[in-house]
RNA sequence: GGACGAUUAGCUCAGCUGGUAGAGCGCUUCAUUUACACUGAAGAUGUCGGGGGUUCGAAUCCCUCAUCGUCCACCA
């Protein structure tokens, strides 16, 4: 043996062999338990981070424990599509060759993505075995996988049937820029500083950040209970505008907060969360003045065609001139919505695909509360619990549609015939055309709309239209989007159900799919695995998804098999920077696995991390621990190479440790026997209730203060050398076995050395107290 | 505004159901003679955020205040 442990010939070697003898292969064996651990996908495209390789560390702890205990393990990795993520960092590849997504058709741009994925998909798979996790390869799966995709489709039919699934005009979280809309959870909020404008508004003076919106106003609301207004709800008051007067009801909510401005809100429901759920009490009118492209439409008159920004100025311009304006607070900070990319979100109502999640007839949510209320999904850390159930109780009607191309395409056709005013874009030659799929099709001067957008600001292209038809080819050929309108009929199928169709472009939430990921993955509803390892032992993942995947794969877990889809829940803290604070590219404090990799080895990194996070909590990223366990790795390495010395030395057989040895153990032989018992229900209580730092802790100490700085030193002075060599060989290979699951290479590495050693240390079993 | 968590040795943090304070790193002194300097031995350092309460006994339970972190909501 060599001097000194080298971590970087042990993964390089280990891991080959391991794959190559089949270990990791899950099989299904009626005789065993199964214990299942279905792997959180890491983004396809990405690599490895920190928080990975925690969760990758302490999921390969449980597996290894498992299958040493003789159980039929599978852990089955997978990787996922990423859907925005991926989409944003492609098409800022796109922005350095000078184009954007508006230059190719839906189809053109969903195979350069897959391209752009499938390029990139090597490293996080290779990092993946490079931590020695002990996934079934053979069981591996993409989100967008024909397996996936199929199920997906099924469920979305089901829900169909079932009455749980309904096409709605909604409020959304629109990004004019990135296109696309994001749910609540998506969205980040920024404090700013921007004027506060105090309106005249017939006769009430009210405050907004927003005047452009007015044009869509479509009534003035109150506070009931403020004495001020009272007498004015009910009534309908005349306001003069930019664009002329207009007659606006006024309403009674206790949403308006009394104190704020003047107690007198604007209501915009097309543009204003608040405002749209108002004018559902209220039955309002839901007059859109801003299109997709963040432009003022045609009901703001002449200011048509102006950005928000832009209309902003002119408004604030115009309404000054004829003295509209009571006054203007200019130091009002508020706080703004911003998407994943930091562009401002514009709230937007538009046709949305909606789960009803607790409907009457049959609620998804209900049972995926009360699993965990009544502990049949346990959650560890238990404080956690609180954050997944109040969530479900506030869980509203989910909108499951994204404009998103790079994911799963929502199965629904619609036909153009029935369909007239369903709206299309597409890219002809080099021109997006864009208008209502009838007037598109039909002679030019009969039904002709004309109208091209390019949704490239930098590159609008104008083109006549008016003298050409389109064929339906030629709009399928190029389509980017379709714009169902909220009534549109249509059939749901995953593939065209004839000719006259056309299809729907928006995608699936990427928590719509990977909220089945349990069933996917496992060949849900009749394979042998699913039947076999279904439902699965531990969802292990970070907090910060409780509600956004774990919830979700509860509810489809019980919604299409009526069975929690795993048993227990155990959330993992937060990795974060050295210097406290969050990693983040901006504050340079990114922590590349890699490095510590390099510099410390494999398993004194899943070590580290395993012992620096004992409750579930965020925590510093240890280093001082990833340090400690490297020279834990070199210190039970020496143990092994001095324990062969003394065999050596010896001379003579050491017969195996076997327990009619009783009498001639001296006491410091029992005393180690003994601790190796305790240590060995240590780690299994710990194990058990998920306290891996304890565990981590326990056999650091017993290995390194009472084996090597006790043990060893009192074996040094014996003169019955093979009494205690046969004990100390039996002690430190248990020992071996024990830390096997936390740190697999160096263990491996030392097990191979060990006299009479079997195999591989991964396929022994587990020691028993 | 609501919620959750934190405040323990110089630093980073454990301390689960209450019984005389622990780990890693760092620090001090000593040891380099036959595994390991990625070593060993010995040691120092804490009125466990402040205040109050329950108890024979509280870092641990309750109340309260302060500070920090995170999440959620919302700011028209």
């Amino acid at each position: 043996m060599e001097k000194a442990y080298n971590s970087k010939i042990a993964e390089e070697t280990f891991y080959k062999k391991w794959e190559d003898a089949g270990y990791f292969t899950a099989k299904v064996d009626k005789k065993k338990k199964p214990y299942t651990i279905i792997l959180p996908p890491p983004n396809a495209s990405g690599k490895m981070h920190t928080g990975n390789v925690l969760m990758i560390a302490i999921e390969d702890l449980l597996i290894r424990w498992h299958r040493m205990k003789g159980d039929a393990t599978l852990w089955l990795p997978g990787t996922d599509h990423a859907g925005t993520e991926t989409q944003i960092t492609f098409e800022k590849e796109l922005k350095k060759q000078g184009k954007s997504r508006f230059s190719y058709s839906r189809e053109e741009l969903y195979n350069e993505i897959w391209k752009f994925v499938e390029k990139n998909k090597g490293q996080i798979e290779s990092q993946i075995r490079q931590m020695g996790a002990s996934v079934d390869w053979s069981r591996y799966t993409f989100t967008l996988d024909e397996k996936v995709i199929k199920t997906v489709h099924a469920t979305f039919k089901k829900l169909a049937e079932d009455n749980l699934l309904y096409r709605g005009d909604y409020i959304v979280n629109y990004c004019t820029k990135c296109g696309t809309t994001y749910s609540d959870v998506e969205i980040k909020h920024e404090e700013r500083k921007d004027p506060l404008y105090y309106l005249k508004y017939g006769p009430f003076v009210l405050a907004t950040v927003r005047p452009e919106t007015k044009f869509g106003d479509t009534a003035v609301a109150v506070n009931p209970k403020d004495k001020r207004y009272k007498k004015w709800i009910g009534k309908e008051v005349a306001v003069e505008g930019l664009i002329g007067t207009f007659n606006l009801k006024v309403i009674g909510d206790t949403y308006v907060d009394p104190k704020f401005g003047t107690g007198v809100v604007k209501v915009t429901p097309a543009h204003d969360k608040n405002d749209f759920e108002a004018g559902l009490r209220h039955n309002l009118e839901v007059k859109p003045v801003i299109d997709i492209t963040g432009k003022l439409n045609e009901r703001a008159g002449k200011y048509a065609g102006l950005s928000v920004v832009e209309a902003r100025k002119q408004v604030v311009h115009d309404l000054q001139e004829n003295n509209l304006i009571d006054h203007i607070d200019e130091n009002y900070i508020h706080s703004v919505a911003l998407c994943k990319a930091g562009h401002g979100i514009e709230p937007l109502v538009m046709p949305n695909w909606f789960i009803n999640v607790d409907a009457e007839h049959k609620s998804l949510k209900k049972p995926a509360y009360e699993a965990v209320k009544d502990g049949d999904i346990k959650i560890y850390p238990k404080w956690r619990e609180i954050t997944y159930l109040r969530w479900m109780e506030e869980m509203r009607d989910w909108p499951v549609s994204r404009q998103n191309v790079w994911g799963i395409r929502i199965p629904v056709w619609y036909d153009v015939d029935v369909n007239p005013t369903l709206r299309v874009s597409f890219k002809y030659k080099d021109v997006i055309v864009g208008g209502a799929v009838g007037q598109l099709m039909h002679p030019p001067g009969k039904y002709r709309d004309q109208r091209t957008f390019n949704g490239d600001k930098e590159q609008v292209v104008k083109y006549k239209l008016s003298e050409k038809q389109f064929a339906l080819k030629e709009i399928k050929k190029g389509l980017q989007r379709v714009f169902p309108p909220v009534d549109s009929t249509y059939i749901i199928s995953s593939d065209s159900p004839g000719e006259n169709y056309l299809p729907e472009t928006d995608t699936f939430d990427t928590w719509f799919s990977s909220g089945q990921w349990p069933l996917v993955t496992l060949g849900y509803p009749d394979s042998e695995d699913f039947t076999y390892f279904y439902p699965t032992a531990v969802m292990e993942t970070g907090w910060e998804i409780i509600r956004l995947w774990v919830s979700r794969m509860v509810m489809f877990g019980y919604y299409l098999t009526g069975k929690p889809p795993f048993k227990d829940v155990y959330l993992h803290g937060i990795v974060r920077a050295l210097d406290g604070r969050k990693m983040s590219k901006s504050l340079g404090n990114v922590i590349n696995p890699d490095e510590y990799i390099e510099q410390y080895g494999v398993d004194a990194l899943r070590m580290g991390l395993i012992s620096g996070t004992a409750n579930g909590k965020d925590f510093n990223f240890p280093k001082d621990r990833v340090v400690a366990f490297k020279h834990f790795a070199n210190k039970i390495w020496n143990m092994g190479r001095f324990l062969l010395m003394m065999r050596e030395q010896y001379g003579k057989e050491i017969p195996e440790y076997v327990g009619s040895m009783q009498s001639q153990l001296t006491k410091e032989d029992k005393a180690i026997l003994k601790g190796l018992q305790q240590l060995i229900k240590i780690i299994d209580v710990s194990l058990k209730k998920f306290r891996f730092a304890d565990a981590a802790d326990a056999i650091y100490h017993f290995m390194w203060h009472e084996m090597a700085d006790k043990y060893i030193e009192q074996v040094k002075l014996r003169e019955d050398k093979d009494i205690a060599l046969s004990v100390l060989t039996y002690v430190y290979v248990a020992c071996l076995k024990l830390l096997h699951p936390f740190m697999p290479f160096v263990t491996e590495a030392i097990y191979q050395q060990m006299p009479g050693h079997g195999e591989s240390i991964m396929i022994e079993s587990y020691p028993k107290a």
